[in-house]
DNA sequence: TCAACGCGCATTGTACACAATCAGGCCCGT
DNA sequence: ACGGGCCTGATTGTGTACAATGCGCGTTGA
């Protein structure tokens, strides 16, 4: 998504500095849900003034991670269990969009050549019938880069900002919910690979069909149900 | 009825004035695509200071509908015809979802009725086989019911501020574009039954199918094709 | 005792001034 | 004449001061 640095080397604003912080702080908990926030308190503890925090808190209200109340401020908006799954459900519809784009429109070599190697790294991840930190590592890596990949070559900007903005949301953190098991992985792989064949042979519809159920199954997998 | 300020907000922030008159010259057209932001003359413009008019200006670019550089400012994004094609998309993906939702929860008495009452008004405009400008204006009034009626029943926030995002985005208006023959209205009236049909009934896929093909359908009728 | 009113404090909203950064043109060296 | 670097005007980013609003508490009267 946003690369690390390279591509915008210069000193950025601070106010998106600030964004970035405060959604990683959703992410792990250190904003707790329902939290209500002191403009005042908040920037002195991110050393700066209010100015950068009050864009960077308007801007995530308006991307659904903060409520706002005119003249009663923002509060961290509340992401339970049963609001991740919902999440994945949007998630899914909308890979399986983007899928279906990719499949329609069909994948330049470059994109072709990433998606490739992306499912090769996984399946040597399986091949190790592994499953330790290093594996997940590799494993988490190449499933981003797939999943990219196709997002990609769907060329729909609305479609990319739309899910970024799923993706982002659920602060109770989507993806350490998420069970990887050797047989998870596995199973995941092995959808990558069918999604990958639908849409070289231009099957648009199955290739949406198999991404949605891919990514139902990914939470399907993972929650106790 | 609704009335646009003065009705609701004694005084509603300025921030949130101004946000909602940019997005309103960006539906008329009043700003047109790809044009550069100069905050100064804008804020003058409007008779704000900078300050709540940046404010909005990034609340806007976090929803998408403007870009934003770093250093450099805001430009008015561009959407032209094809991208309301794939906003459309989005749109079917995200009401059949909300249709799927709404079929396997159920429909709560009042949400019924209120559905049962958009549709009859769809289906009255139809029966007068006219369509002025009074017509237009309740089918189009009913249409919108119905459809939120049917988001409320999803009961699914995520998926309501997703979709109201992808909604609110095409600033040559999404609107304008769609075809409103007699024979158009017809065809869409008597899909909403089929919808309604399948949620009553209990059938979230074929709800959510019917849902995708409608919002498809109001595209593909309208475009050249 | 309880409810309603009003005051004061905490917090949010806005304006303005200043610092940082960028775009474009001029000058200079080769 | 051409390319590169500096300088200047314009625009954006940030800090700070102040105004406006909302909330909680104490007082007061029945």
């Amino acid at each position: 998504m946003d690369g690390p640095a390279p591509n915008i080397p210069p000193r950025l604003p601070r106010a998106l500095r600030v964004a970035d912080t405060l959604r990683e702080r959703m992410l792990d908990g250190a904003l707790a849900d329902g939290e209500k926030i002191n403009e005042a308190r908040l920037a002195a503890e991110l050393g700066v003034s209010r100015t950068p925090l009050r864009t960077a808190l308007h801007a995530l209200a308006a991307e659904g991670l903060l409520d706002y109340a005119p003249n009663r401020g923002f509060t961290v908006r509340d992401f339970s269990a049963e609001l991740i799954d919902e999440a994945f459900e949007i998630r899914a519809a909308l890979e399986g969009l983007a899928c279906r784009f990719a499949a329609r429109h069909g994948l330049s070599p470059d994109a072709r050549r990433a998606a490739e190697a992306a499912l090769a790294e996984g399946e040597a991840v399986v091949e190790t019938n592994r499953c330790g930190a290093d594996e997940l590592q590799r494993y988490r890596a190449a499933n981003v880069a797939f999943h990219e990949t196709i997002l990609a070559a769907a060329g729909n900007r609305q479609l990319a900002d739309t899910l970024r903005l799923v993706l982002n949301r659920p602060g109770p953190s989507l993806r350490r919910i998420v069970a990887f098991t050797p047989i998870d992985i596995r199973r995941r792989v092995d959808d990558h690979r069918r999604i990958l064949e639908a849409i070289t042979t231009g099957d648009p519809w199955r290739a949406e069909l198999l991404m949605r159920e891919h990514v139902s199954g990914i939470r399907g997998g993972a929650t106790k149900g």
